[in-house]
DNA sequence: AATGCATTTGATGTATACAAAATCCATTTA
DNA sequence: TAAATGGATTTTGTATACATCAAATGCATT
């Protein structure tokens, strides 16, 4: 009953400024704050019914995130994301993929191999569909199940900041048939290896599967780049 | 001479939020602020000499590095970190030591060998004359100079966090006189392997470097916390 | 003496006020 | 006509004021 209260309240009790925060790293992600744009304060906080203080607060912990860059004097403005910058984040992730992968081989009992084939299947009927909105959360699914596992709080923090750093750009790349095939057959692939407790193996999958998905983005943004020009 | 006044201003200009952002940070990783120990805004405001709002900003980065915990309607206070914390952000950062060790195999040149060369030497020298903080400070150069030499900005901006993180703990384990001279012979197989350009070997070095970080600072919390029930 | 309730204190969460800097636009001058 | 200058406007950076909530204190009652 005191537990019962205390969840609730916890849940319940939100700072403005976090959701605040939530609002506009989502706005971002999104693409509905485009890149370069200016977060003027007192225009966001109109917007969003709050004071400047919530406001600057939430923009505290983008600019720390690296989603928004503070320019002296001039306030805060979206970050802009360069080819590399992308390139760098999935590099890096590739590495924390496959330590994930690796960990979770030794952790993952069948309770969280069940998991994973769900997310799999409703990845399949999906794509299936072309419900590119279902595909992504079952693909991120799909990963979080494997970071969750690993039990390491660290690794599961730095996952969830570098997923949300290239959200934007796969929001749309899976539309292509051929690149969400592959993701799905990589993906058994991977289940496949960690079940088998096949470390190396399992390692080597996961991180080739990051780097198959940044050529697909690169692919992706180079298309999109010249659609856009057009524009 | 543009450029020199628009970099000097670059310089000089910092917001308080920043000045206390590092302050605060500073006083958290060295230990001048316990774990535990709350973070009021009034008492640090009249400390530092400015007022709420740029300590509440400073403290929202620190909310989001993870160095303070918020809770509700009580305020910051300063993380705790257990065991399994250093040993989470360890297991993370063998991984990208071992990524950095790797990439920079391909990417550094004799001017960075030359570098790490240096460092290994100064850190011997201060490791004779038992000067930790030199020690420290070279060991970090080290580590340093392969990040960078990766050109990967993400993975440095990892780094740099992490690092940080379990600087702490860092400060005291190098005293023993043991610990320091196998710091120093890995350091010296890590620039063997990267001049060897043998990615696998230097991955492996790097990630197992960490890896006896990990087993010494563990050994030295144990000792210390004996030593700091009997205070 | 212990418990329960009211008051008070003090801290956070939010809003607003003020100052300095940057930007923009119009006017002026070469 | 173009460049420069000066003031008005806008926006940030900082401080302060107000509201709300939590805990502590104290007093009265049992």
């Amino acid at each position: 009953m005191i537990e019962d209260t205390y969840s609730m309240k916890i849940n319940e009790y939100l700072p403005l400024r976090d959701i605040v925060f939530q609002t506009l790293r989502k706005a971002i992600l999104t693409g509905e704050l485009e890149p370069g744009e200016r977060l003027m304060e007192i225009q966001l906080g109109e917007k969003l019914g709050v004071s400047r203080t919530p406001i600057r607060e939430a923009i505290r912990k983008l600019e720390l995130e690296g989603l928004v860059i503070m320019v002296p004097r001039k306030g805060a403005q979206v970050a802009q994301f360069t080819e590399k910058d992308i390139q760098d984040v999935l590099e890096v992730r590739a590495a924390l993929e496959a330590l994930a992968a690796k960990i979770a081989c030794k952790r993952m009992d069948d309770r969280a191999f069940l998991k994973l084939q769900l997310a799999i299947t409703e990845y399949e009927y999906a794509a299936r569909e072309k419900d590119v909105e279902t595909m992504i959360e079952k693909d991120v699914e799909f990963h979080e199940t494997i970071f969750n596992a690993t039990q390491n709080d660290k690794l599961i923090q730095l996952f969830n900041n570098l997923r949300e750093q290239v959200h934007r750009y796969r929001i749309a790349y899976l539309k292509n048939v051929g690149e969400s095939e592959l993701v799905h057959t990589e993906h058994l692939e991977l289940l496949d290896a960690l079940k088998q407790r096949n470390e190396e193996l399992a390692e080597d999958i996961a991180a080739k599967h990051i780097q198959t998905q940044c050529v697909s983005i690169m692919r992706f943004i180079k298309n999109k780049a010249v659609i856009t020009e057009e524009e």
